[in-house]
RNA sequence: GGAGAUGUCGCCUAGUCUGGUUUAUGGCGCCCGCCUGCUAAGCGGGUUGAGGUUUUAAGACCUCUCGAGGGUUCAAAUCCCUCCAUCUCCGCCA
């Protein structure tokens, strides 16, 4: 939800923000329009409200008196005169209530259509817009190793560490098992993850991974983003894509102690994905699945620390990534591939040998107060009145992803695969997988 | 799943049966001031949040807000309906 004030006040700013995501920008004006009409019809609703509420405080004393008797017949005449006229009055109070109400939903819908503003330094254009702004570490030369990379999958089953066939079977296309040393790779890789989360402040959260249509509309995943949420119709209930979904709900409706910022939470939740739209994209592996734990971090804070703390949260995602000793790149996410709530967006991308080229294993948003105006979260300082805060989010490490940018780079020729050092004590101190 | 109880402005609490004379009571905490060698106590005032009108400004005023949403009524914290949450008991269960 963009800031209505600054809205009404600089319209242009938000005009200007649309065309740069190269979105539609007529809803600024429509909503300029409704918000308008709305406040008239709010500001008659309460005048004839106030109205009515004067001739309550006449008829109830008067009414009390005529109960027990006491009213002359010169005052029970006015009393009469009274009832009508509030009786009037009610009309007039339900008329314009209801005009209230009816365009109430429509600057609403107005408002939700525009996106967050965007930060000016984020490149403009589309998806293949985007600034490179680190490379780190250098992609294996196999050549000169005298071998071809496998793939993870064909990895993982020499290990016995992936098993798509069998989940084919049971659970349908873009499923997986992870088995044996791969599922004791995930647990590892959690492990070291919340070690590294916890060592930098942050509280460790297992949220529900499902949650209630206002958590879900409130970070923003009910609008484009739809079609490829998992949505529980008997009971009302979504399948969270993705932990920022039950972290950046869990202070819905609170007003924080602006003292207390930042906090910072990192939660590992399952995250479900219908993949719609994605037919016939990574089909093979598990790099694009239905089902897949993540944990993601996510920070409350102050507006004016926000943009230091996506620096932050980018350097503990490379700062991970470095600890598993895999090359990647930055990249700056242009403004046409922002999504609608972030303002700012830097993805991480590994090297993927089997690929040649590199793939997204990280993210990270600014969304500044754009989600915390829509689930109602607010931060008060010592003196003052409480203002909207902004959040943050970013992924700590995707296991599948990661799984696959781990195998294929620290591969050997006979299929063993190296583990890094900082993963070998969650692993009894082994240094390989081997083949089984 | 069955039976019952509860939800009031940070916390506790009055008000709900019997709708109006309530700007929603009082206490605790917190903030400001007064007083007092200091502290404590005492005294006075303030203290939910949102939206809006107006003003150079401080401010003033209005509307909404008693778990949420509907309804009845001239008028709803109070009556009715739906939903949500919590607690107690019973049953079932990893």
């Amino acid at each position: 939800m963009i800031d209505p004030r600054l809205l009404r006040a600089e319209p242009d700013l938000f005009r200007d923000s649309q065309l740069r995501r190269g979105a539609d920008n007529s809803a600024v004006d429509r909503f300029l329009e409704l918000d308008r009409s709305r406040r008239t019809a709010q500001q008659l609703f309460e005048e004839v409200r106030a109205q009515q509420k004067q001739m309550g405080k006449r008829i109830g004393p008067a009414r009390g008196a005529e109960k027990r008797g006491e009213l002359t017949e010169g005052q029970q005449a006015e009393l009469a005169r009274w009832l009508t006229e509030a009786e009037e009055l009610s009309n007039r109070v339900k008329a314009a209530e209801s005009e209230v109400a009816d365009l109430e939903p429509q600057v609403e819908a107005a408002a939700t259509e525009i996106d967050n503003l965007v930060d000016p330094d984020a490149p403009i254009g589309s998806e293949s817009d985007f600034r490179t702004l680190h490379e780190v570490g250098k992609p294996r030369d196999f050549d000169s190793e005298g071998f071809s990379p496998k793939d993870h999958l064909e990895l993982g089953e020499i290990l016995r560490a992936i098993d798509t066939d069998r989940a084919a079977k049971v659970s349908g296309s873009r499923f997986f098992y992870l088995t044996g040393d791969g599922a004791l790779l995930e647990l590892a890789l959690l492990n070291l993850a919340m070690n590294f989360a916890t060592g930098n402040g942050f509280t460790p959260i297992i949220p529900p991974a499902l949650v209630r249509p206002p958590a879900m509309a409130g970070t923003g995943f009910l609008g484009q983003a739809e079609e490829n949420v998992y949505r529980l119709e008997a009971d009302d209930l979504y399948l969270v894509g993705t932990a920022e979904v039950p972290l950046a709900a869990f202070h819905s409706n609170e007003i924080l102690d602006a003292e207390q910022l930042p906090l910072r939470y990192a939660g590992f939740s399952p995250c479900f994905r219908r993949e719609a739209g994605s037919h016939g994209r990574d089909t093979r592996g598990i790099i694009r699945v239905h089902q897949f734990d993540k944990v993601e971090m996510f920070s409350f804070c102050n507006p004016d620390e926000a943009v230091a703390e996506h620096e932050r949260l980018l350097s503990w995602e490379q700062e991970f990534l470095d600890l598993l000793e895999l090359p990647y790149r930055v990249i700056d996410v242009a403004t046409g591939d922002l999504g609608s709530s972030a303002a700012r967006k830097y993805d991480i991308e590994a090297w993927i040998p089997t690929q040649g080229r590199y793939r997204e294993v990280t993210s990270t948003s600014n969304c500044t107060t754009f989600q915390s105006r829509r689930l109602n979260i607010r931060m008060r300082s010592k003196s003052g009145s409480p203002h909207p805060l902004a959040t943050l989010n970013g992924t700590l490490i995707a296991m599948p992803r990661v799984i696959v940018a781990l195998l294929e780079n620290h591969q050997s020729a006979d299929g063993s695969v190296a583990i890094p050092e900082a993963l070998r004590p969650y692993l009894g101190g082994r240094d390989r997988l081997l083949p089984k």
